[in-house]
DNA sequence: CTGAAAGCGCTAACAC
DNA sequence: GTGTTAGCGCTTTCAG
């Protein structure tokens, strides 16, 4: 099959390139005539402009860059699936990366989208990443980058965020309210951000109504696994600290430990309320339901893209961006684990 | 920052862009020191060629298109995960698109990735999809098409599959095995040959164990979610059929029965064993964990990936493609909700 | 061994 | 209203 260029369309109505290319972007100082004629014909001919051609030209692809660190992940996922349609509705196609949180990779992956030139690009920096030159150098170069989830005050780029240490204080809040007395907080790897937000809000909560900080009550998991949920747990019981509340730093973990508390003969809530972190899909159907954070993916994911279109649309205009920082709102969601 | 381009780094170096291109390439016919010359400077430079004016010449984008159902979904998340991974092994980019079960987005997504000329593009189709015009279009205009999961025989491509029937015949005939006497089967929509598969390999079991294939013992599911499981768990308790064992068409369902049973005080596994499909994350996660058929998404995206490759590679070199339907084993995995 | 020239398909300033 | 021209950055003959 034969391509169908702007310049076939034009030698068959025995015009020029150029007056079929303004045709077809309704230029005023086209008749109407050959309007019609034009786009008439490229319809019938399902003539599709050559993208190549078209961002050789205009420096642009229409199409941007997403690096998460994990996609089989709910919230993740959601992040995604948030994206792809805020950046569809715009005309702008995504081009999906995975950093498995290694530096190294997020740094080839960079390169690898700035090769393909596409228009921006939208990060959650990999857990391994503590270095943000790459980030940086591409921020200087020109290329709009937008962070969300895992991010970094120190990078001067537009942010979505949770205020992660507030939701953990309403989490700890609502045990302290439901009656827990002996509340401990599972925490994941050092490095994040979100591990130290997380833990402070806890903290604060603690601290805000009159009960007292105890170290003792923290327990770190090395990863943010299911099976890591259970390793805990069996701290947790082994510890005999009379805990009867917890709040784990995410909903896998607090799977972890609800399952095995479970098992080990625990009633929860009775004994132990349990309150997670995410709303991943999988806290309906633990039993008991869990009680959680929402923290919500696909709005983030669509606020992103948005902040990145805006810094993309001011960029053509020539009008400088003021970074933002937009801060989702996450709420409360009260299920059958907490009392 | 100025552009690098190849002009830039010929003027610098006093040749023509020409024999830059070339050096850069390991042309033979240029000499040692000015293939050194050119690719150390472009290395100082950070010389990025452009890849729109690459792909133009070309004909080319190394960017390939995948079109999936629903993101959200641990399967297709872990379809997206193996394609990406398997395309950045051999330089390919992926823009991933929703189509929502909806034959209209299909249609639509499909022409946004040829606007884009994608390379090449990989589809599981959409629920609504009961017409293939649109697909076998693109693949009579030359653009390499491979199907998964949700394929359809009469679209003349490379497809990857899983074996319903037989997955399906296993997973009864082990419930058959454990001792079930009545077996029934919650099916989804009638539209997707992977319902009917998965039926008939459940039927195909009953009756090749001398047990009487009876219509009253299967139950369709409007949708494929947590809540429609309940929704047939509270059909199954009505129909007072005596029912000790349930192969359901997917795991979200599984769950859903085995909760509203569970809530029911009937025992899993000990008074009705259920098998699901797919193993997703969270048949780890009920209590009793689900006994369920694994259905490899990794593997499953990442040879997908690998038979476009191969169609690709094949299109450059001029070599017709023999279509082909690779079939990625499945796997019973018995947890604690069959006994 | 190197470079001039053509062209991939499109757009936009400018001329007519 | 329309066409001419130039050029985006690169690759690949082909002539030297």
């Amino acid at each position: 099959m034969a391509k169908i260029t702007l310049r076939l369309i034009a030698d068959t109505l025995g015009i020029s390139v150029a007056t079929a290319s303004k045709a077809l972007k309704d230029y005023p100082d086209i008749s109407q005539k050959t309007k019609r004629d034009v786009k008439e014909l490229a319809a019938t001919l399902k003539y599709k402009p050559n993208s190549f051609a078209q961002s050789l030209r205009n420096q642009e692809s229409k199409i941007i860059g997403l690096i998460i660190p994990e996609i089989v992940h709910h919230f993740f996922a959601n992040i995604i699936h948030g994206v792809i349609k805020a950046a569809e509705k715009e005309g702008y196609l995504v081009i999906t990366l995975q950093s498995d949180e290694s530096y190294e990779n997020e740094k080839k992956q960079i390169e690898l989208l700035l090769e393909k030139n596409v228009d921006g690009i939208l990060i959650s920096l990999a857990e391994d990443t503590v270095n943000f030159k790459h980030i940086k150098a591409i921020i200087d170069e020109g290329i709009p980058v937008v962070l969300f989830d895992k991010i970094s005050k120190l990078i001067k780029c537009s942010q979505v965020v949770i205020d992660d240490r507030k939701a953990a204080f309403e989490a700890t809040k609502y045990l302290i309210d439901s009656g827990c007395k002996t509340i401990a907080h599972v925490r994941g790897p050092l490095k994040p951000q979100t591990t130290i937000h997380r833990f402070l809000g806890y903290k604060d909560a603690i601290e805000a109504h009159g009960m007292i900080y105890d170290k003792a009550l923290v327990f770190e998991a090395d990863h943010l696994s299911y099976e890591d949920g259970r390793k805990v747990a069996k701290e947790i019981l082994a510890s005999n600290q009379n805990i009867d509340g917890i709040f784990a730093f995410t909903d896998l973990l607090a799977t972890g430990l609800l399952v095995k508390l479970k098992e080990a003969g625990v009633m929860i809530p009775e004994e132990v309320s349990i309150i997670g972190f995410s709303n991943w899909f999988l806290s309906k159907i633990t039993s008991p339901t869990l009680s959680t954070v929402n923290q919500p993916g696909l709005e983030m994911g669509m606020a992103a893209f948005k902040l990145l279109f805006e810094e993309l649309s001011n960029k053509k205009n020539k009008v400088p961006t003021e970074f933002v920082t937009v801060e989702i709102p996450t709420n409360l969601v009260i299920r059958n684990s907490t009392r």
